[in-house]
DNA sequence: AACTATTAATAAGG
DNA sequence: TCCTTATTAATAGTT
């Protein structure tokens, strides 16, 4: 459709390839918009120049994004899902990380270990108490470089580990007599209810240190029970 | 171009429309391989029939993705960036959550904690006996339920319970007096240096209890130096 | 960018 | 869907 019949192949003269083009184009253009408007048909068009200019069309009412998701799902061809699969699969992977941490954290609070396997509960004991260790050795250090700038709150520095050892300690012993008591609550009513007494178990254990403030390091009376 | 002139507008005979569609969407295909060949262009162009059926045209050696990569840097308009940046976005934000507790966790148990500020290290070991604390609990609830099912299990609970808290009372004791003993080292060392006495501070506290395995309660001499 | 001779596309019909 | 063909539309080469 010219003056002469064209074979199909590259345009070798660079102002009448560039001619061509542009006259193409718009036929092109145009046809893809009677298309659109006859045939009820969804087109879109990009075309690139070699020299890289730009030109689109995409039927009206309808946005490039679309016409392209439709394109993925229809043709089954991956277009950014891939990218879009891989960053979920990078996003699962780290939520889940996340929530173990959060479970951990929370354990090592002491929250949410109703439903812990003793096992694990000995695990997290010794986890806390590792940590205690490292923190009160680090605290300890803290208070000699504290020492060195200022001799005068070497007391001071004594007095408050001696101190917050202590209260530990009354802590930890209230703990174990209120184990105890426990204990022999417990005991007191099994008996009541016909229980058969297994072991020769300290009555009036809780009586012996009414006062006491530590329990005795050689433990003469629980060597006895045994 | 036809046995008669059209209006360009929808075809309402829909088997008409059918045929159209399909003479006019080869017109157009032929037409994109045209021009890609005659001007070395690249063409993108997707058509979807109002049937759903799709047909497209890439010009060859080329990828859809590229073209529209192209697309979106030359129009600067965002296909699928937007999402991409989303996605991105949610990483990084659970990422740095998933560093925060990594960290918390490491300082939980001790490790890196050689930068942290003395109130932080206050705060760690606060949350540390509490978690101890809890743990223990759990621990003691445990033994209770399982003296319950096995009577005779008592003393041994009772025996596991004194051992635990009594070793780590040892532990604690011991890192009283090695503080003790680096203090007094250390205000040893001052001296030679020259440095002023500054306390009256226990010199020899730590030959007081060698074989103490308890701190006294009430703390006589600790009162004496104040 | 406009012109126009010529080819290409296609509407209608079978 | 394919073939045919009259007719219109697109466009190559020219101005």
């Amino acid at each position: 459709m010219g003056r002469g019949k064209i074979e199909i192949k590259r345009i070798e003269n660079s102002s009448n390839r560039q001619v061509t083009y542009s006259k193409r184009r718009n036929g092109i253009m145009k046809k893809a918009k009677e298309i659109t408007v006859l045939c009820d048909a969804k087109v879109s068009l990009i075309i690139f120049a070699s020299s890289g200019k730009m030109h689109e069309y995409c039927s009206p009412s309808t946005k490039l994004i679309d016409i392209l998701d439709q394109y993925q799902k229809t043709s089954g061809k991956k277009l950014w899902d891939a990218k879009h699969e891989n960053l979920s699969n990078e996003i699962d992977r780290i939520k889940k990380e996340n929530d173990n941490m959060q479970i951990e954290l929370r354990h090592l609070k002491g929250e949410d270990i109703t439903s812990l396997p003793y096992k694990e509960l000995m695990a997290l004991e010794d986890a806390l108490e590792t940590g205690l260790t490292c923190i009160r050795a680090k605290q300890a250090i803290l208070y000699m470089s504290m020492l060195n700038d200022l001799p005068n709150l070497y007391t001071f520095g004594v007095l408050f580990f001696q101190t917050k050892f202590l209260e530990d300690d009354n802590k930890q012993l209230n703990f174990i007599m209120n184990q105890q008591q426990m204990s022999y609550d417990m005991r007191e009513q099994m008996d009541h209810h016909g229980y058969q007494r297994a072991a020769r178990a300290a009555p009036d254990y809780n009586s012996q240190m009414p006062f006491a403030f530590r329990v005795q390091p050689m433990q003469p009376n629980l060597q006895e029970r045994m």
